[in-house]
This record gives structure tokens, C-alpha cells and sequence, in this order.
DNA sequence: AGATGTACTGACAAATTCGTCAGTGGATCG
DNA sequence: CGATCCACTGACGAATTTGTCAGTACATCT
């Protein structure tokens, strides 16, 4: 009885999910579907987030084979991340997410709207 | 810069994700979608849950609108749960997410086999 | 009479994730 | 020369989620 979803488990629900989860690796994906991007270059278009959290993320996604992580050899080092072919299968799995989300937070909204219009920090648009 | 997903957050993929994210939110909506179940019914049907946790991701998913509660007032007390009409937007989204993580499951196999043969314990099949 | 089942709550501990802080080594900028 | 940027690591505390344990009220089963 596994407490993480972290751990193996059979579940294809679960298996996708914990590739997905983590605070900010749904907004890490949504920028870098539009290009590759340094790893400075992410954490500027992120607003909120740690340098620290930024590359944890980065380096599991790397592990679970959705990003590619390019690295020249220079000094200073200059490193890139982009998403591979293989992650690329999960855009659209993350659009039909975003669709079902964008429709829960106008049924949600009504009550208790802090942001509803003022633009949304990040990861707003599909 | 909320710490949980919890929060509300403007970004319907947070959105989306909050409302399935639970250790074991996946699991009751695959066994819900199939017919309605009691809360005992339940807790027998998913394998190493407590009570504890089936309750309050019960109450999560209903304070959600996926699902409804219906009460019979007897003694003892007969509480049915169902996915709700608006719950049911959200079976397909499974349905994507699930496709992935089956293929998923199949690529990361090969090495850490634990269980990939054994019959899944639970939400198994599609 | 005692055990068991039902649906649930509250208090609290354990596990896990997230965030903060400091530090690396070399180059470039002022 | 000191500051800053780069990509990243390690240690550690805080927040959040999950699990454990006990207890409720009534009824049926043994």
C-alpha cells in the first residue's frame, strides 16, 4: 500500500499522474512546448518559482523521459531543455486536462473569484 | 505562490489536477464509474484504503460536484455514492489520461517488473 | 452478553513534497 | 577587485497529505 504516488504502481491513471505531478512541472511543460529554453530562461518565465523546485522538476521529467536536456560544454555552462519526441504524446493529453480545468473554473467561479480576470500569471492560454 | 495544489489557482490544468489528485481519487471514480457503490462496498472493492482516506476523498469529490451522496435514513445508515452528471464530463478525461499511462507503464517496463504480470489489484482494465 | 457491521469524526503521527539558504567554479562586467 | 550570472547540489525546516487509532449510536447475529 503504497503513500506515494511517486512508487510504482500498476494504475495507468496513477503512472500518468505522478509523471504530471508536482507544483510546477504542468507550467514547466506549457513553456516549453512553445520552445526549448535555457534553464535561467524557465525560471525567469515562471513566476513564483525556486531555482531549487525548478530543477528538481526538470531533472524527473528528464528521468521519466519527457525532456531532453542539451548541454554545451562552455563556460559558463549553457544548458537546454526541450521536450522530446516521446513527451511530445503528452500534449495532447495535457490539452484535454486543460480544457476539462478551464471549464471547472468557470463553473466554479461565481463564488469565491479572487483572479478571474486579472490575467492570469501563468500557463493561461492553449 | 501557493505551496498546494489545493489552493485555487487561475490555471485550469492545477484545476483540473486538484480535483483528481488524492491518492486515491483515480481509483474510486474508475470503481464509481461503473455503477453506484456504498461506502462499505467501496472500501472492500479498493485494496489497501483505509476508511479514513476513502471518506475524506469522498467528501472532497462530492464538495466538488463529481459526485453525489444519496442517504437512506435508516438505522443502520445506507449511503450510496454516484458519479454525478457533471462527474461524468470528467470519464473521458480519465479515459485520455489512462491511454497514456497504460502505454506509459509498457515503455517503463522491462526493467522494474514488479507486478507487471500479476493482476493488477485494481482499476485494471479500461 | 459480546461481537460485528454501518458511516463517520477527531486527534495525532508518519511520509512526502516544497521552499529557503548557503555554497561551487569560472568568466564577464563595472 | 567585488559583483553577477550560470547550472546545480546538499542540508534542513515548513507545509501538506496520508495513515493510524480510538470512539460514536444503534442493530443484528451468535
Amino acid at each position: 500500500m503504497p503513500v506515494s504516488k511517486k512508487e510504482i504502481s500498476p494504475c495507468p491513471i496513477d503512472a500518468m499522474l505522478s509523471v504530471i505531478d508536482g507544483r510546477w512541472k504542468g507550467t514547466i511543460l506549457w513553456r516549453l512546448s512553445e520552445r526549448p529554453l535555457r534553464t535561467s530562461e524557465l525560471r525567469r518565465s515562471i513566476p513564483g518559482i525556486t531555482e531549487r523546485m525548478l530543477i528538481r522538476h526538470l531533472q524527473e521529467l528528464v528521468r521519466d523521459g519527457i525532456l531532453v536536456r542539451h548541454q554545451e560544454q562552455t563556460v559558463p555552462p549553457c544548458v537546454r531543455y526541450s521536450i522530446s519526441k516521446y513527451g511530445l504524446t503528452l500534449v495532447p493529453v495535457l490539452e484535454v486536462i486543460c480544457a476539462w480545468g478551464r471549464n471547472h473554473l468557470k463553473r466554479t467561479s461565481g463564488h469565491g473569484r479572487e483572479w478571474s480576470q486579472a490575467a492570469q500569471p501563468h500557463r493561461n492560454v492553449l
